[in-house]
DNA sequence: CGTGCGCTTGACAGCTGTCAACACTTGTGG
DNA sequence: CCACAAGTGTTGACAGCTGTCAAGCGCACG
């Protein structure tokens, strides 16, 4: 959810490209509404923000959290989803223009693409997270996301509350909280108030996520399950 | 799952620019596997196609379906999915290159962001319809995603197992067998064998799913939850 | 016609949503 | 500084839904 933190190099090309407006909003504020006209992409400078869809049963979905260096909002005709923000927030803010346009200038397509491709594998590993999990496996790869994010520090911030987790894992706070509960009792985190926990067991975490720490499996000696190795693909070729 | 439908006009503005080989494959074969470099794209000229994922666990889990004048397989880099063949299936396929080169002709990088852009809003509307939501109301919204394909025929031919539909919708064989049982208790469905059904109750299905008949609410009285109204965004500035 | 696979259905256990009560923090006003 | 209210988070009880296990049916294929 936060793979789409870009690489300095990246935004360094994006800045000698792109004109950009500097945007503030506070906690809470709407950014961009679902079904808007998409006339900007934005970049997180500093603070948290949501991207969140509505149902008509009224139930909400995060599709999303975005970081320091995040992109969000590169969406094509309409906005797919509301953008609102989780902490006060400092956002730059692109014009779209319609990138299919023949006169849009080459890079910024290139930087198109390339955002929208990372926007991709960010829903389909989001999708996975959700597909058949319990509460604690999907707590514990969504607590991994931000850990990646956070870097090596094993402690790690919150910004968004409960429900928000809740939403974006398609869980009910009450939920969310028991699993918080669990992982602390199975001595894998430890909660230190609503705004950070601390990674006590991080291969533990990794295996209740299904995920390897380093990413990928690089003991042989691992048991996998048959099927598995398919999820690895073809590791020469990569 | 069935979004990337291509319109009429855009295959042909396809065929038009890239060159194409066409290729057929046996049902349950394999067309690429995930983590595979990802060198061409796909388009489903007949039968069908699943793209899946799998985890260390050994859980499948499907992320769409494709039929004919789908694009599947327009990844970066390593395919995110690995791609088998439902039905035997005759498919069309381009070579990606590198679409981040300078060299790539302007047509086909347009055409590969707009790719990208049907792949990424069917990402999410599939994110939303497992969203915390029965295995009735899921199934519901599936069954429309294929009546949509299908047109204005109420018989809905179902070319995958259940087995497929479970791991598409994070379910089991057992519960979706369930579903379908109960949607036809109900009398929103009437299931034909194995391989078809018919919408007998469309607009309660669509009620079930949470979608409206015609997509949008064009029924002023129509009652909704308060939240609703942003699950339809500024409908002015659509 | 027989076999195997896919599918359906039932029984039961486990997990999650709902309802409810309570603790804690935050913000407001006195 | 305190009192109070509102919002957020935690925890327990319970019901409902789904996964698991198991049995059996029916279609497809040889």
């Amino acid at each position: 959810m936060q793979a789409q933190r870009t690489a300095p190099a990246a935004m360094q090309e994006r800045q000698s490209h792109l004109r950009a407006t500097t945007l503030k909003f506070r906690a809470g504020q709407l950014i961009f509404e679902q079904g808007q006209t998409a006339s900007r992409w934005f970049e997180v400078v500093q603070g948290t923000v949501r991207t969140c869809r509505f149902h008509i049963d009224g139930n909400r979905h995060l599709t999303g959290f975005f970081f320091s260096g995040d992109v969000f909002g590169a969406d094509h005709g309409a906005y797919g989803t509301a953008a609102e923000a989780v902490t006060d927030v400092v956002v730059r803010c692109f014009r779209i223009g319609d990138i299919t346009q023949e006169a849009t200038p080459r890079p910024q397509l290139d930087e198109a693409v390339a955002i929208l491709i990372r926007a991709m594998s960010t829903a389909q590993r989001y999708q996975f997270i959700m597909g058949r999990r319990s509460a604690a496996e999907r707590l514990a790869a969504f607590l991994l996301c931000l850990k990646q994010q956070a870097g090596a520090d094993p402690r790690v911030q919150l910004p968004m509350g409960r429900t928000d987790i809740a939403d974006l894992l398609s869980l009910t706070m009450h939920t969310v909280s028991r699993a918080f509960s669990e992982l602390s009792r199975r001595g894998l985190i430890e909660v230190e108030g609503r705004r950070a926990i601390v990674v006590t067991d991080n291969i533990g975490l990794c295996d209740l996520a299904g995920e390897y720490p380093s990413g990928l499996a690089n003991d042989p000696d691992t048991q996998l399950h048959p099927a598995a190795t398919r999820c690895f693909g073809n590791l020469s070729a990569a």
